[in-house]
DNA sequence: TGTTATTATATGAAAAGGCATATTTTTATA
DNA sequence: TATAAAAATATGCCTTTTCATATAATAACA
């Protein structure tokens, strides 16, 4: 079954749910990335960042999950934000594989700054969609990701 | 205003919008995503194949914005295609500054394939999310797209 | 029409990511 | 409790992307 909301069309991705996520998730967030880009973050930092404010420290593992990439990738990403000074690694005391990140004071106070924007960011963008109909998409992403092999 | 419908939390990112738009798609493609690579190919290769189809040839530039990415970067993806034989590049008649990009008759029967994967995978996923709940999150995907700068 | 701006694509160097695998630590099991 | 298996992270190599910029072609304009 074709997506039966779409108008028909040749190509074959106008009909594609899949694209259609990645591109409204693409396009939403497009705006506020070159802002993080701005401020001198990419935004495989800035993910990392959002991620351990208010976790109480993420291991690399959790973290590569959270931020949707690989775990070798994540290890990359946070050595380069300890180099920054924005992030600290410490062995688990209970499991000494495990490495726990956790913001550092300046670590804090930038995140802080890029959340507040973010949070800006966010009530532009509830306001242009709507918010009643930002509530139907938040209930639709929830079940999409629940009935997509991770609930 | 932080999104009503989200449990309060102490993590930011539970109640950030644009991360649960790129979870959702994240996890909505993961499972097809892991199908094209065993299939031999990579996602960029994927999308400008099936973003190909139908479409009767695309410039670069018009890859670029379909596929989500920059320029230079659909330039060596093309490249890529081109070596593989799955596509063919040739200047436009009226502009010589414009490629026009088009798959091979190699490339039209590769995509064919995997655009058969996909429709098979997505019939799959819109029976898991629900069909009238995937229509309700089709119309709340446009309208975040016309919303937020794409319209 | 000659000159300047603009647009489309390509290229080169550096950064980041992906994949396989090594290393270290913990868990399971014989 | 040795030993094997599993788990978490790091590392090395290679691919891909990004960023800045070069090149080529068209458009604008004086």
């Amino acid at each position: 079954m074709m997506l039966r909301t779409m108008a028909d069309s040749a190509r074959f991705i106008d009909g594609y749910l899949l694209y259609l996520l990645a591109r409204a998730s693409s396009v939403a967030s497009a705006e506020f990335h070159e802002e993080v880009r701005r401020r001198g973050f990419n935004v495989s930092n800035w993910r990392v960042l959002a991620a351990l404010k208010g976790s109480g420290g993420q291991t690399v593992g959790e973290l590569a999950a959270v931020c949707l990439v690989n775990q070798p990738a994540m290890s990359k990403t946070v050595e380069r934000l300890v180099r920054q000074g924005l992030v600290e690694r410490r062995a688990d005391v209970g499991d000494r594989r495990r490495v726990n990140v956790n913001l550092t004071g300046e670590g804090e106070r930038t995140v802080d700054e890029l959340i507040s924007a973010a949070k800006a960011h966010q009530e532009r963008l509830i306001e242009a969609i709507g918010p009643r109909e930002t509530e139907t998409l938040v209930a639709a992403l929830h079940r999409v990701i629940e009935r997509s092999g991770e609930g």
